[in-house]
DNA sequence: GTCTATAATAGGATAGAC
DNA sequence: GTCTATCCTATTATAGAC
């Protein structure tokens, strides 16, 4: 990306992307509609075909976006280096503050978790998907390995942990309604965001790391 | 419920809410059409909303009849007694019991807990069902608060520990895909239940029990 | 309680003018 | 790149016969 790009004004297929994230976010896949994205940009339903030339399309198209920009603020948080736990506490520092700076992510990053058979199985764009989801959880995962073998963190099945972890980390800023009835304020509040972070790092830093006796 | 009912042969209401519990799981409000929830019981699309006036009924009769299962499972495992920490421990593995033995139950609960937007806002369904969530979260929530008076959990902010506990608990289970790539099996089977259950525990005792030093 | 028939609308996607 | 017009199918829901 040159830098002209980034003050260049957003072409159409940014803003395409723009509106069909907070929509897929909201509402799933089969809840949005093309001629909706479509009125969200200002754009005709063709238009909107004519840079996308499917559905399915343009919702891997978000979610590979979204992928994209959280691998990238994880490896960028993970360089800075130290010891293991400090990694890892970093590493969840910077997840909560991807998903509170962009309140549509967690939700599609769960719907795209769990809406495997609302999109058409197997096609070329679900496979785009899972390699963007790996390219978030391999660096996680080789943390936590690291982690246990030097000793710092509980011994324990890495996959398990790490699904534990995500569904943990990712589904209080995507309870919507749900979080705001049970915390009596919304997710996204500085006060909220805040005490859930020192909850999650508490729970982290005592129920992951290795146990002192 | 009589004794009878136990025998009877199921009604076509019945019938109707256990396939469009399958569906609704799968792909979400949106994403099934009354027409196939008609199909596979094998009746006429007529007949459904004979029996449900609308989508929005069918929907909200689904997730109330399964958080009311959760719930009953939840207060009796609660209600045999002993120490909070033994009570919650004995919860979460009964939580997760249940999903398991229900595999269409965690997603419909995550669904139900961000599609808010799907649903026609603030409806009476949408109440109906707020009401039977508080129903399973209101007895978890206060068996934390008497945990932490007791000394025996971490004090820490209860609704905030309780939404991640259910992040960590519901998803897996809900996470299809994703969690099968992750773990390398499918994640109902045996085997996998036990880790998951186990680490789920290790986590809990670890991250929410009381620190010893 | 179940059916056929129908209404009224919205869905994804394409063709072709400009 | 954007538009209008169109195709075909599916959607929720209702009316009324049996």
């Amino acid at each position: 990306m040159s830098v002209a790009a980034l003050a260049r004004a957003p072409s159409s297929r940014d803003k395409i992307l723009d509106v069909a994230e907070g929509l897929f976010a909201r509402r799933g896949y089969s809840g949005v509609g093309m001629r909706e994205v479509a009125d969200g940009v200002g754009l005709g339903k063709s238009s909107v075909f004519h840079h996308f030339k499917s559905k399915a399309e343009l919702y891997s198209a978000v979610c590979i976006r979204i992928l994209a920009t959280i691998e990238r603020a994880l490896v960028g948080s993970l360089a800075i280096g130290g010891k293991p736990t400090l990694r890892l506490e970093r590493c969840i520092g910077t997840l909560v503050d991807v998903l509170v700076d962009h309140p549509t992510y967690a939700r599609l990053l769960l719907r795209s978790m769990f809406e495997d058979d609302d999109l058409p199985r197997d096609g070329p764009e679900s496979e785009s998907v899972h390699r963007a989801i790996g390219g978030v959880l391999e660096p996680m995962a080789a943390l936590l390995r690291e982690g246990m073998a030097a000793g710092e963190l509980r011994v324990a099945s890495v996959p398990h942990v790490l699904i534990l972890l995500v569904g943990s980390m990712v589904f209080p800023f995507a309870s919507g309604d749900f979080g705001h009835e049970l915390l009596g304020a919304d997710v996204f509040e500085r006060d909220q965001v805040r005490r859930l972070k020192r909850e999650a790092l508490d729970l982290v830093r005592a129920g992951v790391g290795a146990t002192h006796g």
